[in-house]
RNA sequence: GGCCCCGUAGCUCAGGUGGAUAGAGCAACGGAUUCCUAAUCCGUAGGUCAGAGGUUCGAAUCCUCUCGGGGUCACCA
């Protein structure tokens, strides 16, 4: 993996154990070798724009150095074979080494040129920085180009409860909430409840129908669980009346007609198929009553807006639950019952800056092609009301001027790419300082073995049962190993042992990615898992407990001791924590949590290798080596920790 | 049909501006515990990176085409 020199990772500096003219953060390492790189390659007569492009990157066995790069690139400028320009480069570097330099060693391998670190530096410099950063290891507490990020997850529908695709949302919305936080960026992590709607009407014109008064505390029911099961039984009850409709002479009638217009040879159940949602907007008895609903809710009717009310109530209530067992969080909460007219005036603006156009029933309507794409796409409707592009616009525009934003990221279903493409562009147009601001983090649905999710079909893997059976699983784990431990213990473990296993596998998935999701056998707690890592955290834990604390060393005694760990395994294991916060600003930078799951669980491998190798048992070793060994399985705890917590997964010191 | 995403080991997935021998987990097979937690570790086996062209010193990665899967193209959200 190479490390990209694009990648500007500052250091708050460290105040201990700086020596004088001594490189001290991990960063000042990366930038050094770089400067090595681009001077020897500069003094061959190389244009410098050649050399910065040439990456360093980690060879493929890390017995050939630290860092190497290739010189391919440079036989076109200089006329001679790779091979002799790696000869000369390297003996450039190695002529040119201050005296204590951290580069030790300049070898060449063919056409590459490889540079190793001398270890006792690199170890005292890696460790030092992580001993001293702990838990915040790799973070930044703030930045000279400090942004303003606001990141808009979860944005539930308040008719029915929430399911693995919203568990994708929500863990991926604040785990990159975190992790621009761990950047130094300001984040605003915010939520915005579909609270009104035609689709929200259907569950509560269920209820009214078949509810019987029922409520949460009458059937002991989880509020959004209790709606959701109206809204099943509203979309069974349509179809029912559309099955008994399709017999109807009408319903023959409408087939023949599209037969006729299409000349399509299309059966019964592709007419009928396709023409549900015209069947609900125009014959539907149902449907007719749900618009009603509507209506009277846009009208203030007190008697709907109570029923609504009331029922909303119960929904955020269970979706509050739900959040706080998952530990998510937001600074703020909209609701679109709230929001949901502000695009208004700023569609009116646009017409009036003849940016927008105005349909003879008087829709206002934006042409794509002025901004770059094709067809039109309507704002406002003919009888004023919005849609969803209007309350979009407008709550995108009002959150920058409120929170002075710098950056805008919505955590949405790749299924609406087109909408949040459309949505910038019209936005940049309308307001031409929001160019290049708004960002969609787009991530791919979660797919069940049987396919797609159904809400209203009630197929779907339910966010609180899903939760439920990873407590359950771990529960019996736990149990398993101990038999001596209380109630409250065994819940707390189970509790976190669950989540990491449910955290880490959705996570670990990079966001683009089609989940295929088997509930059955999907999440392990064996392998590349939350709980793999939470247990080399507890075996860390552990060694603590066993050696009584960790060691607290003077200056000199503490050099000494990392300085004395230059095994292969320890080097690895020193290697990887050098890669941390690289590995944060990658994550970022891509805004995928993957990479830290990815990184967290090489981490936890390299340790668990070490920790069961016959040479490297703590207990059996003595003296400064000791030390070292202690200092860093601290660093590498502190850095797991540092991780987890990335992700939302707290920690345990026993499993 | 237009646009977007995807196709990598039996399964689920990684793979950074193109670089050295394409990786992991699970599943399979064989080992390791008088020991700091075996939710562990070590090893074996498993790949024409969908296919075909092209660019390049060098392609899983970039370009073109073909095949296959998904999404989207509403006055729904």
């Amino acid at each position: 993996m190479p490390i990209r020199p694009s990648l500007h990772y500052i250091f708050c500096p460290p105040v201990l154990w700086r020596t004088p003219g001594e490189l001290m953060h991990i960063e000042e390492i990366e930038a050094h070798l770089v400067k090595s790189k681009n001077a020897a390659i500069t003094a061959a007569d190389v244009d410098p724009q050649v050399a910065q492009d040439i990456a360093l990157a980690p060879p493929p066995d890390p017995a050939m150095g630290d860092r190497g790069f290739p010189c391919f690139a440079l036989a076109r400028h200089l006329r001679k074979s790779p091979a002799i320009i790696a000869t000369e480069i390297a003996d450039f570097i190695r002529e040119n080494l201050d005296d204590n330099d951290i580069i030790s060693e300049v070898t060449t391998a063919g056409p590459y040129v490889n540079l190793r670190l001398n270890p006792a530096r690199l170890s005292n410099i890696v460790l030092g920085q992580a001993l001293l950063e702990k838990e915040s290891f790799g973070s930044r507490s703030d930045r000279d180009d400090r942004k303003h990020f606001m990141v808009e997850f979860s944005a539930p529908n308040t008719n029915k409860p929430q399911h693995v695709g919203h568990v994708r949302n929500n863990l991926i919305g604040d785990a990159i909430s975190r992790i621009l936080s761990a950047t130094g960026q300001r984040i605003t992590p915010v939520n915005l409840i579909n609270d009104r709607g035609i689709h929200i009407c259907k569950s509560m014109l269920a209820y009214e129908l078949f509810g019987n008064g029922e409520t949460p505390a009458s059937s002991g029911e989880k509020g959004d669980h209790l709606v959701g099961r109206y809204y099943v039984l509203f979309n069974q009850k349509i179809t029912e009346e559309y099955s008994a409709w399709q017999k109807s002479d009408e319903a023959e009638a409408r087939f023949q007609e599209w037969l006729d217009a299409s000349e399509s040879e299309g059966s019964r159940e592709t007419f009928f198929a396709q023409y549900s949602d015209k069947f609900f907007n125009a014959e539907s008895e149902l449907g007719q009553q749900a618009r009603e609903m509507l209506r009277k809710w846009e009208e203030g009717d007190p008697a709907v807006v109570e029923l609504w009310k009331t029922m909303n109530a119960w929904v955020i209530a269970g979706f509050d639950e739900t959040y706080e067992r998952l530990g998510v969080s937001f600074e703020h909460v909209y609701l679109e019952s709230q929001t949901y007219e502000l695009g208004k005036s700023i569609v009116e603006e646009g017409l009036k800056a003849d940016k927008f156009d105005k349909l003879p029933d008087g829709a206002i309507v934006c042409d794509l092609e002025k901004v770059g794409l094709e067809g039109q796409k309507v704002l406002l409707r003919g009888d004023g009301t919005s849609v969803y592009m209007t309350q979009d616009l407008g709550t995108a525009v009002t959150r920058f001027d409120e929170y002075d934003l710098d950056q805008m990221i919505y955590v949405v279903g790749d299924e609406q790419q087109y909408h949040f493409d459309v949505l910038f562009r019209i936005l940049a147009f309308l307001r031409p300082e929001l160019e290049g601001r708004l960002q969609h983090l787009a991530y791919g649905m979660v797919e069940l073995p049987e396919g797609k999710m159904k809400s209203r079909e009630g197929k779907v893997v339910d966010a609180d049962d899903l939760l439920d059976e990873m407590e359950e699983l771990a529960r019996v784990a736990v149990g398993e190993r101990y038999d001596d431990l209380d109630d409250e213990e065994i819940e707390h473990r189970a509790r976190t042992i669950g989540l990491a296993a449910l955290k880490y596998y959705i996570l670990d998935f990079a966001p683009r990615t089609t989940v295929h999701f088997d509930p059955a056998q999907s999440i392990d707690f064996q392998g590349r898992t939350g709980p793999y890592c939470l247990y080399s955290y507890a075996r860390i834990s552990s060694i603590e407990r066993r050696l009584q604390g960790w060691p607290e060393l003077d200056e000199e005694k503490r050099t000494e001791a990392l300085g004395s760990l230059h095994s292969e395994l320890e080097l690895a294991l020193i290697r990887h924590l050098q890669q941390w916060p690289y590995t944060i600003e990658l994550a970022a930078e891509q805004l995928s949590p993957s990479r830290i799951t990815e990184y967290l669980f090489h981490l936890s491998k390299a340790f668990s290798t070490l920790y069961n190798d016959p040479q490297h048992r703590i207990v059996d070793i003595e003296g400064p080596r000791r030390d070292g060994l202690l200092y860093l399985s601290q660093a590498v705890q502190y850095t797991i920790g540092a991780g987890l917590q990335l992700l939302g997964i707290p920690t345990l010191n026993e499993m």
